[in-house]
DNA sequence: CCACTGACTGGAACCGGTTCCAGTTAATAG
DNA sequence: CTATTAACTGGAACCGGTTCCAGTCAGTGG
C-alpha cells in the first residue's frame, strides 16, 4: 500500500528520479508540465515519501529531543506544554525524555546529544555540570537550558534571585520582621538534581532582609527534601522553637501547602497569625488563596523552543541569556503581622 | 568525530562490515578473537553506530508515538508518566502529540498513523470514530488505546460503568435518596472530543439508582463543558430547585471542587448538609479530602504500553481489551443526610 | 551555419547500516 | 587421504531518499 516509492513514481511518469525528488521538494528547476505529470503519478500511486530514507540522505533526524525531569512537579509539565505548541507548528517530531533519577539523568545527558538522535536538544530544569556542558557543547548539537544554567550554554531562565526578594519584599512591607524560610535542602545528597534555583531564591531572601536591615537569622531557615509533607514537618521544627518567625517564604507553592497544613495542626490561622508566600503559582496555589510569585511557566517553554529553532535554522551565535521577570500574586496568605 | 561509520571500523579491524554489523548485533557467529577485535576497533574510533541507517535498513523508526490531550487535564499527564516509564526501558525512542482541538486530533489521526513514522501507537483517552479506526487498523502500525475505546481496536479502559455505580452506591449505603449528578455535556458539541466516559459513568448513575429503586428525576442531572467555574453554576441550579438532591456525584474530581465551592457560596456545609462524591483521585482531591473513585492512572499507562511492546514483539493478535477495576475512596465529603 | 547560453532532465553515487550468499578454513567422518 | 560439514567471514546488494554532474535541446548572437 504505502510501499511504492520514488523509483516508481519516476517509471510511472516516465521521468528521472531526481526529478520526482525536485518536485517533492518544490524546486524550481521544473517545467510545469513535467510537475504535472510527477504529481499526477503521486497522487494515482498515494506516493508519500519516507520520511526515515529522508533523514539518512539529509544527514537530519527532524527530531528535537527534551530532557526533563517532567512528571516529579506540576510546574515542569506546563514549561512542557509550551515547548510543545511551538514544536508541533514545525515538522520536527518532539521526543521525550523524562529523568526521575540522577543515573537517568547523567544516562540522558550522555547519549541523547547525538546528531543521528536529535537535530536540536532541549533540557528543562536540570542544570549540567561542566563536564556534561562540555558534552553538549562539543556534540553540535544545539542545546537550550530552560529554567536550568550554565554560563556557556543558552539558555532561558527565570530571575529566582529578584523572585525571592519580592517574595520576601512583600512580607517586609506588611511588617514582618521575623521571616522564615522553608527550601529544599540546598546540596547534596537531597538535591540530586543540584536545582540551582534553590540557591539564587535564598539569595532574594538574603538580599532582602539585608536591604531592609534585617539580620539573618539561620535558626529561620530549614531545609530539606522537596515535599509537602517534610515541609510539614519543617515547619513544627521552626514555630516550636522560641520566638518563631511571623512570616514565612517558601520556596515552591508545593511547600507552602505543607506550611499551611502545619500551620493548622497547630492551631495558628493564616493570614492572622502566620504569614506564608510561595513561589510558581501552580494550578492549586489559586485554588487554596496562596499568595505566591508566579513564573510564566508556559512561556518559558515557547521561548526556548523558538530559541532553538532559530539556532537550527541560523549559523552559530555568542552564548544566548534570557532572563524572564516574576510577578507577585497576592492573595489570601499574607497579612501584617499581629501585635 | 561521531563520523566514523561501521566501513572504518572494519578498516580499521581487517574484518569485513558484515562482521561488524554481527558484532554490534551480538550475533553468535563470530568467533571470541575477531569479536575482540572489532571491539577494540570501535573503541578506539569511538564509534557508535548511526540510528538514522539502522531504521533505514531495517525499515523500523524504532519509535513509539503518544496522542494524547495530555496537558488539558491533570488525569493525562499521570497516564503519561506511566507510559513512558515502560518505554524509556525499552530502545525506542517516544514521540509526543499533544492534542488541544479537534482539528489537531483528526490531524494527528490522519497523519501520524504511517510505518514510517512510528512503529506503534499509543492513543490516550481520544476514542475515534469509526473512519478513524478503519485507517488505524488498516494502516499497520500497531496501535492501542488506552483510556478510550473502540470495539475493533486493542484497548484497556478503566470500568467506568462500574464506578459511577459504585460512587452512587455509596451515596445510597449512606442514606441518601436525593442525589445529583454533574458532568460534562454528553453531546457535541460540548464534548468536542467525544469521551465516551461520560455516558458510562451516567450509566453507573442509572444502574445504581434502579438497583435501588430510586426513580430518575431529570431534573437533577445537570451538564456543561468541563471546568471547576461551570460545575459551580450547574450546581447552583441544581440547589435552587424545589426538593434539591442531598448529595451530588460529580463526572471528575475537579467539576466536585466547583460543587464544593457552590455548597461554600450557599452556605452549605460539606459533608454535614451535601454529600460529594468524586471521580479519579487526582492529587488534588487527596489535598482538600474529597471522597472519590480511584482509577489507576500511572498503572492504565503502564499497561497499555507493555500491551504494545507485546503486539510488536509477537504477530496479529485477536483485540485485546482490558478492563481495570476502580475503588472507592472515602475521605471527607459524604455524610448521612440530615433528617 | 556555428558557438554558446540557459533551462531542464536523467541517473549514478551517496547516506550508513543489515542481510544474505558465496566463499574459506579447519575439523570430522569415511 | 579425500569428502563432507560446521564455523566463520567478506562484501555486494539493498533500504529510499537527495544531490550533483553530465548531458539534451531550444533559443540567441555573431
Amino acid at each position: 500500500m504505502n510501499s511504492s516509492t520514488i523509483r516508481d513514481v519516476a517509471k510511472l511518469a516516465g521521468v528521472g528520479v531526481g526529478t520526482v525528488s525536485r518536485v517533492l521538494n518544490d524546486s524550481p528547476d521544473v517545467s510545469e508540465l513535467t510537475r504535472r505529470k510527477v504529481l499526477a503519478a503521486i497522487a494515482e500511486l498515494d506516493f508519500s515519501p519516507s520520511v526515515i530514507a529522508r533523514r539518512l540522505s539529509l544527514r537530519k533526524t527532524l527530531t528535537i529531543g527534551v530532557i526533563a525531569p517532567f512528571f516529579t512537579r506540576p510546574a515542569f509539565v506546563e514549561r512542557l506544554r509550551g515547548v510543545e505548541k511551538v514544536i508541533a507548528q514545525t515538522n520536527y517530531d518532539l521526543v521525550l525524555f523524562n529523568v526521575e533519577t540522577p543515573e537517568r539523568r547523567d544516562a540522558c545527558f550522555r547519549d541523547v546529544p547525538r546528531r543521528d538522535r536529535v537535530d536540536g536538544l532541549l533540557i528543562l530544569s536540570l542544570s549540567p555540570e561542566d563536564a556534561a556542558a562540555n558534552r553538549f557543547l562539543s556534540s553540535q548539537v544545539p542545546t537550550i537550558l530552560i529554567d536550568a544554567y550554565h554560563p556557556q550554554m543558552h539558555h532561558v531562565v527565570v530571575d529566582n534571585i529578584a523572585g525571592g526578594q519580592k517574595a520576601v519584599q512583600h512580607l517586609i512591607d506588611l511588617g514582618h520582621r521575623q521571616i522564615g524560610f522553608i527550601s529544599d535542602a540546598m546540596e547534596n545528597p537531597f538535591n540530586p538534581f543540584r536545582f540551582s534555583h534553590i540557591h539564587d531564591r535564598y539569595q532574594g531572601y538574603r538580599q532582602a532582609l539585608d536591604a531592609a536591615a534585617i539580620p539573618f537569622r539561620p535558626e529561620y531557615h530549614k531545609q530539606g527534601l522537596h515535599s509537602r509533607s517534610v515541609a510539614r514537618q519543617l515547619t513544627h521544627d521552626l514555630l516550636s522553637q522560641p520566638d518563631p518567625p511571623t512570616a514565612i517564604f517558601a520556596y515552591s507553592d508545593t511547600q507552602a501547602l505543607g506550611i499551611i497544613e502545619a500551620a493548622n495542626d497547630l492551631g495558628l490561622r493564616v493570614p492572622e497569625q502566620l504569614s506564608v508566600i510561595g513561589f510558581d503559582d501552580i494550578e492549586l496555589a489559586e485554588y487554596v488563596g496562596l499568595t505566591t510569585i508566579r513564573q510564566n511557566l508556559y512561556n518559558s517553554g515557547v521561548i526556548g523552543a523558538n530559541m532553538l529553532l532559530e539556532l537550527l535554522a541560523a549559523p552559530i551565535h555568542a552564548v544566548q541569556k534570557v532572563t524572564l521577570p516574576t510577578e507577585l500574586i497576592n492573595r489570601q496568605t499574607t497579612a501584617p503581622p499581629q501585635r
